[in-house]
DNA sequence: ACATGACGTGTACAAATGAACACTAAAAAC
DNA sequence: GTTTTTAGTGTTCATTTGTACACGTCATGT
């Protein structure tokens, strides 16, 4: 099945792999060609073929730049730009008028929420959350949906939105940290809750 | 700039996108024609035209099934897939898998690593590293090289993998957990430093 | 020497695909 | 009511693109 590429149809994968990196689709016959200066299409279209028959390169025959990868994609993921906002001053993150520092790719299944929700991403800022094992720059990926009890959620306190613990006493909804160095017991219906967190990126140091 | 898409427009955006997503190509003008039940490609090429003078789609102009999302592909990130092998116990030994679990699909730029790594994910079972803000459930990602001080290593012991933070005493490498209800100092000499955490993905209940 | 396979050339053809024009119809905006 | 926008039809043309065949070169192994 898989035997090994000769140097040429390695030469060839590569570039249809940075072709599709750099501009988003596969190149097609006679780009591939014109790249190696060759004189004819048809040394091209036999490499493919080699690469298709060995399993390194999957295509859609007949049809224009169908060149992909050989991991059928519905074992891909989503990839998803998450915008990344450090601090939320006031209003909704969804708001145009909110500019993302920057954006951070996640595969949603991965994350397990389904391709449309919508999301967005906090850089954690401090220590209140350690008892959850959240830390100082951790990436939170938070949604937009009606908390539920002990969900971690965003909320707007004096302009900073803050990670809190979401909790039910007595029917009362309440805010706690998870740090006994931070105050608990806020009354959750004053504030604004902005999300509801539902993962985490850590990324230790490079 | 980006007005309101109109309905039909939508739909038309909605295709394209499933269609990437389905067969990892974009549609041609006439298979975006054939799925609407269009009798004309023209319909469907000004629609197009509409979504990319709109921002809503990104094209290269004569090239076929150049279309794309309106993101230049240089700011996204590259999707690998990350072999998960089932559980690491940080903790008590328990069995292990010689298969891949399944695959974890992350951003290699947002986990700071070159796309061309060797990573691999471990998913971690136990409390033993719970002082680390690593907790039962999460997906750590490790990658193949020498293990610094105080970095967080995967290490063979006893035919287990577990997860353990690399010092230095006196010199001597040694392996110690970060819980103190489990025993420290285990000598590195004599282990096999499986891979070296580089990330953290954590999901929460959904 | 001979066969075999990887690699390349030149030309030709056909299918796939994008682009264009003139015209019509319905809904929305004015 | 009139104009504008949106949506669609039928047809035609040019370009892009995939496919095919016949032939040549070179290295490699038997």
């Amino acid at each position: 099945m898989s035997s090994t590429l000769t140097d040429r149809q390695q030469q060839i994968l590569d570039f249809i792999y940075a072709t599709l990196e750099k501009q988003g689709v596969a190149p097609s016959l006679r780009e591939i060609q014109a790249h190696f200066k060759l004189a004819s299409p048809f040394g091209v279209k036999r490499h493919v073929d080699a690469l298709t028959a060995k399993g390194a390169l999957r295509r859609l025959e007949g049809k224009a730049r169908a060149l992909l990868p050989p991991l059928p994609p519905a074992r891909r993921g989503t990839l998803t730009d998450v915008p990344l906002f450090g601090t939320i001053p006031a209003g909704l993150p969804t708001a145009k008028d909110q500019e993302p520092e920057r954006f951070v790719s996640v595969d949603t299944t991965s994350l397990g929420v389904r391709p449309g929700a919508s999301l967005y991403a906090l850089q954690v800022r401090g220590d209140s959350m350690t008892g959850a094992s959240i830390l100082d720059g951790d990436v939170v990926f938070l949604t937009l949906r009606a908390p539920r009890p002990r969900d971690i959620v965003a909320a707007l306190i004096d302009g900073e939105s803050t990670l809190k613990r979401f909790l039910l006493r007595n029917g009362q909804p309440y805010l706690g940290a998870e740090n006994p160095r931070y105050p608990d017991l806020l009354p959750a219906q004053e504030l604004v809750i902005q999300g509801v967190m539902i993962g985490l990126l850590r990324r230790v140091h490079p």
